[in-house]
DNA sequence: GCCTTGACAATTC
DNA sequence: AGAATTGCCAAGG
């Protein structure tokens, strides 16, 4: 089990309607602060829920076209925009088997 | 084996 | 508020 893959799962992990950050999912993934092994995972994990993947603070990270589209799935799965940001008051997602659920 | 590239995050000015 | 700086990890050249 890689990195990326524990990245990956986490991604997958996350329910409908709801959104996780770049560091959240890096974090449950056993890596704190790498946020952008969160986006290689994103890029080369297929069939992952990428959209409801955002930057800190509920930002969307993804310029133009991406953008518009992250944010349109997003809002069809029920999560609502405060602007451009989501409400990570309300949509925030941690996950429930995160890394530290490790084996002693 | 070193350097660059990634849809970032947090701090600082 | 926006730009610059540093830290983090993995893959590809």
């Amino acid at each position: 089990m890689t990195t990326l893959d524990r990245l990956r799962q986490v991604v997958a992990g996350v329910p409908r309607g709801k959104v996780i950050t770049y560091g959240q999912v890096a974090a449950a993934g056993g890596s704190p602060g790498a946020a952008r092994l969160t986006v290689w995972a994103l890029q080369k994990g297929m069939g992952l829920p990428w959209h409801r993947v955002v930057a800190a603070g509920g930002r969307i990270a993804l310029p133009g076209e991406q953008g518009r589209e992250q944010r349109l799935l997003l809002e069809i799965e029920g999560v609502k925009f405060r602007g451009n940001r989501v409400r990570m008051d309300l949509q925030n997602w941690t996950p429930r088997t995160p890394a530290s659920r490790r084996k002693p």
